[in-house]
DNA sequence: TTGTATGCGTTATCAA
DNA sequence: TTGATAACGCATACAA
């Protein structure tokens, strides 16, 4: 595809390319060389160097958003969600495979590639990741993490570790897989204490690393020494590793035991039995997001967005 | 971060910008000026300017990779492989979801954004986006169809669809769960083949469009009316919702009915019965991608990949 | 309303 | 080996 440039269109339409310039950028243009410059354009196919763009303007409509995994279905529809709500942004999906070092070099491509901005989603904000961000003279936008300091969106883990904490509440022993708190602290901490507020009797507590492999080792392990009726992950993921270490055991779900998970994403309808989860609309978080970070190019301030869900009783309790 | 320029290193350094230039990418400086750059460029934490480097260079080192959909283990693990492959270059992932509109779009982004070349993870290779795709002046590799015109690294989906199809040969009533050819012909149409080549009793076939939810209804249409002793799904998520299905019609598998499936993803071990399922090492598959694409940028030539795969006997047949 | 001229940060050409 | 200069494609201040 020919490189075609402003140059082109403006000698094409006999007129010059700063004309040409302000055509594309709604300056003022009389109708006729509008008119001219219209159909120029179009059997052109001109289509303005983005490059050139950016280096003029100094900043691009590209956002980095930061993931640190790509198999999970909750970040996903996250991303689903910002691509629906984006209008002329391009999004440049970082992976960073659940590695601190992998978002500190994401954050170094902001400037190298002079991206517009950041949307992170935070499992560990360690102090050199926030320094590292407040150092950009772009905006950001966070999600995951309930840090003051950044604009952000958030699900509602008080109402969900609540809400699954209140039916399992009268369980004599409960097992929770929960998550190391300083590497995920609104999950392993904020999620975690919704939902033992709620429990009346004895529970203990073992960490996973949200995937299916430890969450079924763990239980596995726990399940040597202890019967539980209840079992309690804090992702739908550890849910189904639970679910399957019960099922090596012989343990029937939920007769013998009730499990519950969260987010309430496709793996929850997938095993059986389907697991009891809270459901949170990461849909519209992802929406929610690119608003707010549009919203921040405009007028940064700290904003805190909540998203609820509710709760969906399935088969495994 | 305040943007720092070649101009201000030179200018710390006492040197010519030009120089700096050439002592950022290996030209001739001698001993003394490049350990006084060195120096300079350190303390400055200088990063050059990606969109002026692009701009001058007319191309970039991002690679447009466009993706059908991201919620699938398979291409996410191609995505890891490509990830992990990669050395310099930036991946830019342009999810279409499932719409080939939308791969036009990805594809008209290569000109606008400069991308340096295309990694196409293709379902539907059309006409039109055939023509677009060899418009373009970068390299282009695909995945996922067998089509002589470009490099491409596919799974070997005849030995794949063998294998399956003869573990089940004598099946005396299969149901094949499989996809429209127009929408996807490596899997549609010699997946599926390979599969019918080996079965040697009466095969009834459905389509579905990949997802769960519209396999699990294919499924229990076809339920209504006929009994099969087999089912053999052309991906793991469709044979899902077969699996699905089967149990709300309290079919038992695999006493009453053998269920197979294609992938070897996480899904086939996330359902019980474990799905019986030919695994493709889709990590190796984006690997080979990377290394195809940097290969086409030196020699463009239409080579092709087989990546093979195994055999994984579960619990569903 | 239009055109001229300049600069964004970098690389490349060509003298020195 | 070095440095002055032009050029990449675009946007804008300013003059016409």
């Amino acid at each position: 595809m020919a490189k075609i440039t402003i140059t082109d269109i403006a000698k094409q339409a006999g007129v010059a390319k700063s004309t040409v310039s302000r055509y594309l950028n709604g300056g003022s243009v009389s109708k006729k060389t509008r008119l001219k410059i219209d159909q120029v354009v179009k059997d052109a196919d001109y289509k303005p160097n983005a490059f050139a763009q950016s280096l003029k303007k100094q900043t691009s409509h590209t956002i980095g958003v930061i993931v640190p995994r790509l198999d999970s279905f909750a970040q996903t529809e996250m991303l689903r969600g910002l691509d629906a709500a984006n209008q002329d942004d391009i999004l440049l999906i970082l992976n960073t495979y659940q590695d601190d070092d992998l978002v500190q070099n994401a954050i170094e491509q902001v400037d190298i590639l002079g991206l517009g901005g950041v949307i992170l989603f935070a499992t560990n904000l360690t102090p050199t990741i926030k320094d590292a961000l407040h150092a950009l003279d772009v905006p950001v936008v966070i999600q995951g993490q309930n840090d003051p300091a950044f604009a952000r969106v958030i699900v509602d883990d008080n109402l969900a570790g609540s809400a699954i904490g209140h039916v399992a509440a009268n369980s004599t022993n409960t097992l929770i897989i929960s998550v190391d708190p300083q590497q995920d602290f609104e999950v392993g901490a904020v999620r975690y204490q919704a939902v033992t507020s709620q429990l009346t009797k004895h529970y203990d507590t073992v960490y996973a690393d949200f995937s299916l492999a430890t969450a079924k080792q763990v239980t596995t392990q726990a399940l040597a020494t202890t019967r539980y009726d209840t079992i309690i992950a804090l992702s739908d993921l550890m849910a189904a590793g639970a679910l399957q270490s019960l099922k090596n055991a012989n343990v029937n779900v939920p007769e013998d035991t009730s499990v519950y998970g969260f987010g309430g994403t496709l793996i929850s309808d997938l095993v059986s039995p389907n697991i009891t989860t809270f459901a949170f609309d990461y849909f519209a978080v992802g929406q929610q997001l690119y608003h707010l970070f549009k919203q921040q190019q405009i007028k940064p301030e700290p904003t805190k967005i909540i998203i609820g869900g509710t709760l969906v009783n399935k088969q495994s309790n």
